[in-house]
DNA sequence: AACGGATACAACCGCGGATGC
DNA sequence: TGCATCCGCGGTTGTATCCGT
């Protein structure tokens, strides 16, 4: 079809912003034709999401932010557009990268044998920056303000670490009292006691017979309502989460 | 210095749902 | 109602880079 594939040149990313920022992005699949850039809709649409969005939280993850993942997930298994939906400046694709390569082998059991030292001992390089600094001439349109609810888990952040040192600095830190991947397991008794808080709440009435999330714990079958799981963990921010270490 | 394994992350692929005709 | 098209999501892959030997 002769569109091009590949990693994407500064020039590319100049022009699809540009584009945007004069005409928006009511059809992907038109778009590229529309600014005369040899790529799919899709590739447009991926390359604008994951990178050139003006409202992107370049760096690292916090520490808070780590955890918020680890505990949507744990509620929402693997939907990461979801857990996305709750850390605003972060991308599902980040957030599903991060999971993969952080958080999962945290959470996994050790071995029996002792577990290998982490050879990498510094971050591999530097985060990469667009190529093109983005300054929106009326500001973030394409997904409005964030509302109380998606800033919810990062209310409490105080680093926006684009200092990769610094972060770091941070996740050592954290990480002397908050290493161990017991520290971040949840006990089987918080899911019965976290769901009968919510289940007694008589102003909901969500269906509980789920064949079960990521963690074996009930979901809601039909529903499926995102607000009820913020409900649920807010229930469990104030009193099992208190069992959690401090950060 | 060269090599190979490990790691991180951008990008692609395929599928399913939503929508319009 | 059936079909075509588009969009968004989650899984997977490709590749650059880092690090130890």
């Amino acid at each position: 079809m002769g569109l091009k594939r590949g990693p994407w040149t500064p020039e590319e990313d100049r022009i699809l912003v540009a584009h945007i920022e004069r005409h928006g992005h009511s059809n992907w699949r038109a778009l590229p034709k529309q600014a005369g850039l040899l790529r799919c809709g899709k590739s447009c649409r991926l390359r604008w999401i994951n990178y050139l969005r003006p409202d992107i939280k370049r760096g690292n993850f916090t520490r808070e932010e780590e955890d918020a993942i680890i505990q949507l997930h744990h509620m929402l298994g693997n939907r990461w557009s979801a857990i996305a939906a709750r850390l605003p400046g972060r991308t599902d694709n980040e957030i599903k990268n991060v999971w993969h390569t952080h958080l999962k082998k945290r959470l996994e059991p050790k071995p029996a044998t002792q577990q290998a030292p982490n050879k990498r001992k510094q971050p591999k390089k530097q985060q990469k920056q667009p190529a093109v600094e983005i300054v929106m001439l009326d500001g973030p349109a394409t997904t409005g303000p964030v509302s109380p609810e998606q800033s919810l888990f990062t209310s409490t952040t105080t680093t926006t670490s684009t200092d990769y040192s610094a972060a770091s600095s941070l996740e050592n830190n954290a990480a002397d009292s908050f290493s161990s991947e017991e520290d971040y397991q949840i006990e089987d008794s918080f899911w019965s006691e976290t769901l009968a808080m919510a289940v007694d709440d008589s102003s909901d009435s969500f269906g509980m017979e789920g064949e079960g999330g990521a963690s074996g714990a009930p979901v809601p079958a039909a529903n499926d309502d995102i607000d009820f799981w913020l409900k649920l963990f807010m229930q469990a921010s104030s009193s099992d989460m208190q069992n959690l270490p401090q950060i």
